[in-house]
DNA sequence: TATATTAGAGCAAGCGATTGCGCATTGTAA
DNA sequence: TTACAATGCGCAATCGCTTGCTCTAATATA
């Protein structure tokens, strides 16, 4: 707009001392206009707010986390394993965290953790960087879990725990897959199978009771279950799926993305899909398989939500208000139809 | 490991005036063994170090960025636009710069943003947040370089710019868009198309000079090319497909996996791959699009490892060392053939 | 032995905010 | 008119750590 923008550039970071010093008021005074606390006149009130945007003050954050003991960071902490690294869940849970923390003024510092490898968080956490924290996925006897616990650092878990103490915000994954389960029953499926991951991982605990459950109201028992405990290997998976086809299991639910992408391998390369009829289900199903023919019928979850109502959570639990202790979110049941009649499903 | 747990949790956090107090020596002394800076006598040194274990004391970052005015920090913009968040891409990328800074002592805090909206990230560094940035996509005219710029704040950009004064760390997307190319052309493919999506993503510039100089090098100008300008949509890459199987065109080569997915649908909708033998390549094919059948040969870039040199270069940056104006990473191209011989791609 | 170095450690002033307390000044009730 | 409360602001300590400078004692040099 004018040439004065050089000597902007030189000069120094402008400081609250600087703006108090130029209205010959002290730094209380415009540190309160700042913060809406304590007393101020009115008129002082809006020469302050004029000097601030003249000389175009910034408050320093870091030194204001220094005099509260607040850093108005909030960590969230992303899963590293090679399995797990490759699901845009994560990623969008943390675009949802990020939405809401910074309408509130919180940043976002995330650190990544194995199963195994929880180091970056607690070198996090000891450095007094973070004013709490978001994990991203459950799995049982969770070390990140015991830190937070052991150093009294709040956190929320997006996914179950058995420990009624933390902050839950999940889906309700044994209601979905139950009813994606129930959903296949009613459109033709005579003996479907489950096939997921470790049940260290409690997601997949829930989703083998709504299986069961499902099962049962069905008064049927022809089912087959299959529970790896290694996922990371496609090979693995593969040979479960041939070993399923070999029972007359006309139906595969599977887990995630990672698993359903290697059963539709396997059937694909057999021809299956057209010959046997054999169907596919999934859970979180993604943009890719979403296009897959034919159709495959999923639980969608809203991920960035779960992420928003994170934030959320964590944000009033620093603040100490109550929040609650286990939300349960929505989800979608996906049934997709061929738009070829004669294969509906 | 013993029972003095329930007295540790309750004092107060040491700090280290209190270590200080604790020796009868200088806070001084104390900083200086930690920062290994000044001259310090290798007893007392011995002191400090066994007191500071014994007391399990932890450094307070806030207060050292604050002594040192600079906030430990890396910044990464994590694109939220409906198209990107899927992609796994980024994903990576952040898993690799948390890698490299985390050894470094850093932490990093994300901002998202899009292509219109950089307001988080406009926060962070006006609450001087971070001390460097990295960008994790490149489009023309980027306000976020824009910004970075203007504001005189340290950042790399994984990816490219028209712009020779920001450092850049790529995958060189032309000689692999190049490579594929040929190597289509080399194994029977006569009349190749390029679909991708806008050149205001400079990536796309990249690939289409990659693809128009192999074509040129064979002599021929049997080609198409397509460009999107908005990829958002399914059902525009869906017609643009169906336009080219009017063309003659016998493959496709896909800009990225989202675009990748929509052609295999109309594809497998029509059952026109083993029919007319209409090929697909694509780039950046994810754990999803590997398992197609059949497969599908495409540009492989390790993200993690765009993700870890951008790591070193912003840490590097900050300290003031030289680093490379133009990082080029290689690529994979993998050219993935049926195992059932007929169909050799 | 006298003098110049140097090693080891402390003092105190920052860094840029917040905040409890105290002191005028004004308004209000007695 | 007097006493008291409310209002508006400033003083200075604090948060926890870094760092330039100073001082002393030990060592090296002449």
């Amino acid at each position: 707009m004018n040439g004065g923008m050089v000597t902007e550039k030189i000069t120094k970071k402008v400081s609250l001392g600087d703006v108090a010093k130029e209205l010959n008021v002290s730094k209380s005074t415009v540190s309160r206009v700042l913060s809406g606390k304590g007393r101020i006149g009115e008129e002082t009130k809006q020469r302050v707010l004029e000097c601030i945007e003249r000389l175009n003050y910034r408050p320093n954050a870091i030194a204001k986390s220094l005099a509260q003991s607040k850093t108005f960071n909030i960590g969230v902490v992303f899963p590293a394993d090679k399995e797990l690294s490759q699901i845009p869940f994560f990623q969008s849970c943390l675009i949802g965290v990020c939405e809401v923390t910074s309408a509130l003024d919180y940043d976002v510092v995330v650190a990544t953790a194995t199963a195994n490898d929880i180091s970056q968080l607690v070198r996090l956490i000891h450095n007094n960087k973070v004013d709490g924290v978001v994990l991203t996925r459950s799995i049982v006897d969770d070390p990140a879990v015991a830190f937070l616990k052991s150093e009294n650092m709040p956190f929320v878990l997006i996914g179950s725990s058995t420990d009624s103490a933390v902050v839950q915000i999940d889906t309700d994954h044994e209601a979905a897959c139950a009813e994606l389960t129930e959903h296949l029953l009613r459109n033709g499926c005579k003996k479907p199978a489950l096939l997921i991951g470790s049940r260290k991982h409690i997601v997949n605990k829930s989703r083998y009771q709504g299986f069961k459950s499902a099962m049962h109201k069905k008064y049927t028992d022809a089912y087959s279950e299959i529970v790896f405990d290694d996922m990371s290997s496609g090979d693995v998976i593969e040979r479960a799926v041939i070993d399923l086809l070999g029972l007359d299991c006309d139906t595969i639910i599977c887990g995630d993305d990672y698993i359903c992408s290697r059963v539709i391998k396997v059937i694909d390369e057999r021809g299956l899909i057209s010959k046997s009829g054999i169907k596919i289900a999934s859970f979180y199903n993604n943009q890719y398989l979403k296009n897959h023919i034919p159709p495959i019928s999923a639980i969608d979850v809203d991920a960035s939500e779960l992420g928003i109502a994170a934030g959320n959570s964590i944000v009033n639990l620093i603040k100490g208000e109550l929040v609650p202790r286990k939300m349960l979110l929505g989800y979608t049941l996906s049934t997709r139809k061929m738009h070829s009649v004669n294969n509906v499903y």
